[in-house]
RNA sequence: CGCGGGGUAGAGCAGUUUGGUAGCUCGUCGGGCUCAUAACCCGGAGGUCGUAGGUUCAAAUCCUGCCCCCGCAA
């Protein structure tokens, strides 16, 4: 099938090689302008855009879709069916319906759950025991379309978002073959989605990354895990701000108060949270330094029992 | 030239301001204690102090260039 790609991170990467690897022609690769990121602000291609060049398609950057010059190339191109996955703009009305099987995006929740920037996140920042990928058509609303196909599974108590996001991308990219079957075959059934059950996840934010340890142990836990790579959940330890990287709920309970140290040496560092509960903080960043283990960090960091961390 | 922190033993840190014998904790190796131990005691090994040059009687420490790691910001 004749097919433009639209995506710019990581994540849309495995959907735009499954594409590729199946043999449709893919005639043309829409991705984020490259922009000044990291140290030194170096401008930086988007991982699409960087595997769309290797494997010899057009790549476009246009910094807007509304002023009629991407729907001109796009005119060109002449695709049967627009593939969105995590693009990042939102695709205008004339663009939506210019392809003759549509556009259809590939969205990392069960939708409608989930809606937004940030679905794998906040589905781990909830708590959620469950999750998955779902194809759609798009609409004119924020992830709104009628579901085409979708894919749940499960999610481990101590996965963390850059995990599932690494299985998601690909469980996405996997149910991608089936639905442009349906498509190509007229065979598809879109299933308009539950407004009623919706709900959104917003683009994650620094503000999120502070710990607060009058939470519960697990509160704290999710938030430790949903929060990666990046924001990041932080705490000030011994004076110094740190990335939390891992953790562990430790299932017994402590009469001590939030934020202090419950067990520190060797072998790891312990710390009370809300109501009793405690929280085992396995791995950490110091501002500065690499990530290191709990116990490598108090070598250099003595920390006593029932201290403030 | 966006801002800032850092590179000292396998790991995490101190020492640099005020140049003068390489220090702490953990690990590791050997020995001891113990019913036993990840606990405790004794002893040992292990470091061109990121790199290149400069100043000096003398540089981890002061000066200059370069490499690498990380946080912020975007």
């Amino acid at each position: 099938m004749r097919i433009v790609f639209m995506g710019t991170p990581d994540f849309a990467v495995p959907s735009l090689r499954r594409l590729v690897e199946d043999g449709h022609e893919v005639c043309g690769v829409f991705t984020q302008p490259d922009k000044p990121k990291n140290r030194g602000m170096k401008l930086l291609p988007p991982p699409v855009k960087e595997y769309a060049l290797s494997v010899g398609i057009p790549v476009f950057q246009p910094t807007t879709l509304r002023d009629g010059s991407a729907l001109e190339q796009l005119r060109e191109l002449a695709p049967q069916l627009i593939v969105v996955a995590a693009y990042g703009k939102i695709l205008p009305v004339d663009i939506l319906q210019l392809p003759p099987l549509g556009c259809i995006n590939v969205h990392s929740s069960l939708l409608p759950k989930y809606r937004g920037a940030a679905p794998i996140n906040w589905a781990i920042l909830n708590g959620e025991s469950e999750t998955g990928v779902t194809i759609m058509y798009m609409a004119e609303g924020l992830d709104t379309g009628d579901m085409l196909a979708s894919a749940a599974t499960p999610i481990d108590l101590n996965e963390s978002a850059q995990q599932l996001h690494d299985r998601l991308a690909q469980m996405g990219a996997d149910l991608l073959p089936q639905v442009l079957d349906q498509l190509e075959q007229g065979t598809a059934v879109a299933v308009p989605q539950d407004d009623d059950q919706s709900c959104y996840a917003p683009m994650l934010s620094r503000a999120l990354s502070p710990i607060e340890w009058t939470h519960t142990a697990t509160q704290i836990h999710n938030q430790v895990r949903g929060l990666t790579p990046w924001p990041a959940a932080t705490a000030v330890v011994d004076g110094v701000r740190c990335k939390i990287i891992r953790t562990a709920v430790e299932p017994e309970q402590t009469a001590q108060a939030p934020g202090t140290c419950v067990k520190a040496n060797k072998h790891g560092l312990w710390v009370a949270c809300g109501e009793g509960t405690v929280l085992e903080i396995l791995e950490l960043q110091p501002d500065g330094k690499k990530a290191m283990a709990a116990h490598a960090f108090l070598l250099g960091h003595p920390l006593k029992e029932k201290e403030a961390i």
